[in-house]
DNA sequence: AACGCTATTATTAGCGT
DNA sequence: TACGCTAATAATAGCGT
């Protein structure tokens, strides 16, 4: 980093390229090594050099890691299994060694599909392919800028619901206060009791401490007090 | 390291470990994620943190590399084999079925995420994934339109230089003309053979069948004729 | 528990040999 | 090709919030 930090992109020269290579790879090893040590986990690393050559770090053993590996993939493959999609091509399906080829095959494709998607490996498309590119995304993009809305909208009425139920309980309930202030000046102290049962507490409560005959109610404070904004 | 340097050994302090931990996995992931982008490596990363959670990083995808790693393995499992090492084989067989349920998983992400991308199956998603979703597709799609973008620079450089190239030829053949009408007017009519061999023939018959002493003859007019735009 | 800060250490890009 | 070297960037330990 002599002249200036560099831009993480294949490094075009092979030479140069080998040379950080070894490099970061001692680099990439102690750092797994120090992890596994500091921190007390178990943890694997495999890494392919360009030449094809295998080298491999464990903080136990590669068998082991990759064992548990295996564990929670399961683990969450017969979840997968039981919550989502039991349509796919029956092909899939099927028992293994035959189907793995083909399985390994559509993976790739999808993966590739995918990696355009996310705009990468662009490089090898023509104008044509980029532009039928560009309309998949904006649809997506609408789709979900539409399924935002909608939850958007249904949160919104939630809202107004409550909103309503609040001010429709508030007017209820300071119809009950005047009417008791007025009852407290002229006679006795005590509200009917068959009203009361349809305050939930916490709003029952904060009123009955805050007022005893309700200067400046308005629905709005009461709203404020019943609904407690998250954001 | 403000203080000084640690020395690498297991962190005693529970929450000083997890926080360790946290800082310096995301440092071996992005080491790992750049070792694979700037050398071009095939590269696979396993940690499981001390609560039994597993985060991974491939720079292809994790089926992949082990797959490869287990070809590697059975390679060298064979050599053991001669060797008199013969307590592997079951975990090896096991890793090749596991594989297969795991190629199979990551098959089935990979198609949601395809599918969630183009705009299906968003029902089940919250207004965090959504909005995950909307950034990287809109990530996504300004690549798809800067690749386009480029595409269409790399073109219009390639017209440039040819509209250069014309023009040069129009104006020496402008020039040839020029001296050919004032000698024709004072001595004979042929042009020079060898100058002639420079204009390819579409350029050359386009400009014989339509002027003779070349009225308002411009570049661009001749541009037009040489370059036939396909949209 | 998760973030931001910053003084320090650690890593490494570009050379030289 | 592989190994130092060193200036410069990158990672991060220990705090504070």
């Amino acid at each position: 980093m002599v002249r200036q930090k560099i831009e993480i992109k294949k490094i075009d020269s092979l030479s140069a390229r080998q040379v950080t290579f070894a490099k970061r790879r001692r680099g990439l090893f102690k750092k797994a090594q120090e992890l596994s040590t500091l921190c007390d986990v178990e943890l694997g690393l495999i890494v392919f050099s360009a030449t094809g050559k295998l080298s491999e770090y464990s903080s136990s053993s590669m068998v082991q890691v990759l064992a548990r590996h295996n564990m929670h993939s399961e683990k969450n493959e017969n979840d997968l299994e039981h919550h989502h999609h039991p349509q796919l091509p029956l092909q899939l399906q099927q028992d293994n060694r035959c189907t793995h080829a083909m399985l390994l095959k559509e993976y790739k494709d999808k993966d590739r599909h995918l990696r355009q998607l996310k705009g990468e490996d662009l490089q090898e498309l023509g104008m044509e392919d980029l532009i039928r590119l560009e309309k998949q995304m904006e649809r997506g993009l609408s789709r979900v800028q539409k399924s935002k809305d909608d939850i958007r909208l249904k949160e919104m009425s939630a809202l107004k619901k409550k909103e309503a139920t609040l001010k429709d309980e508030n007017a209820q309930m300071k119809q009950f206060f005047d009417q008791m202030g007025s009852s407290m000046s002229t006679q006795g102290d005590k509200p009917s009791p068959d009203q009361e049962g349809q305050y939930d507490d916490s709003v029952t409560n904060t009123c009955n401490l805050a007022h005893n005959h309700l200067p400046n109610c308005n629905s709005d404070t009461f709203l404020t007090l019943g609904l407690p904004f998250p954001d």
